[in-house]
DNA sequence: GACCAGGCACATC
DNA sequence: GATGTGCATGGT
């Protein structure tokens, strides 16, 4: 027994974007992700995992300003050096190692620019991304719609939280359910896409952290009220 | 001072 | 294959 509301894709498509169009005007468009480079997308992909973006930022800056930030000089860095810079960033010795790793891929194999995996299927390019350590499937998507300009659906914690408390997608859904249920019902754009997942961000982190009501929250009235 | 945030990997059952 | 646990900062 599901527990969610089941609509058809014409249906879920309608929602969802009167859902966007709702955010967009309250919020404007947000432009994320913000970084200079594709190249800045992935490291912020890593750092952001389970840590807030201030102290991604921070972390970024600190790269910048001891002169780090580059992929030949990340894969060569001493991990302790990495780490005391992004420190900001929370688990600084476990995504030392990853950065380090992932500059070390993108030399051995993209010549140290991810754009060069801009031509390549997008499954295969998810796949390998995937196959690299510290790299899951919200990193790994983000850096592909992002950094690469595929057509995923990043599906991040706030994702799944809204819409679990709304009662529109299974509690026991995994990320790959989720994803789906938002790339079946939308056209895979780009754009739409990119600006719909940093909208679902602004809304968990301003109104549904510590607001099991959804009090004042723009989106309550499209969503309805919550059940969980 | 407690709580928790835009994950992931690995151990254990 | 599902669930638990370590990682370990800094703002509220």
């Amino acid at each position: 027994m599901n527990k969610h509301i089941e609509f058809d894709c014409e249906k879920r498509r309608h929602f969802l974007m009167e859902l966007y169009n709702r955010l967009e005007d309250t919020n404007g468009q947000t432009n994320w992700w913000p970084a200079d480079t594709p190249f800045e997308v992935c490291i912020g992909a890593i750092l952001t995992q389970n840590a807030p973006w201030r102290g991604v930022v921070k972390s970024i800056n600190n790269l910048k300003e001891n002169r780090i930030f580059d992929v030949h000089i990340i894969a060569d860095t001493p991990e302790q050096i990495l780490a005391k810079a992004i420190r900001p960033s929370i688990y600084y010795n476990q995504k030392a190692k990853k950065l380090k790793t992932f500059c070390r891929f993108l030399l051995e194999r993209y010549k140290g620019k991810i754009e060069n995996m801009a031509g390549q299927d997008m499954l295969e390019a998810r796949k390998t991304l995937l196959a690299l350590p510290g790299i899951g499937c919200e990193t790994a998507d983000s850096i592909l719609l992002y950094a690469l300009g595929m057509p995923v659906f990043v599906v991040d914690a706030y994702t799944r939280r809204i819409f679990t408390r709304h009662g529109l997608i299974d509690p026991n859904w995994d990320y790959e359910n989720i994803r789906n249920f938002f790339e079946e019902a939308l056209e895979p754009d780009v754009g739409l896409y990119g600006e719909f997942h940093a909208l679902i961000c602004l809304l968990g982190a301003n109104y549904c952290k510590r607001n099991p009501g959804c009090d004042n929250c723009p989106a309550k009235e499209i969503m309805g009220e919550p059940v969980l």
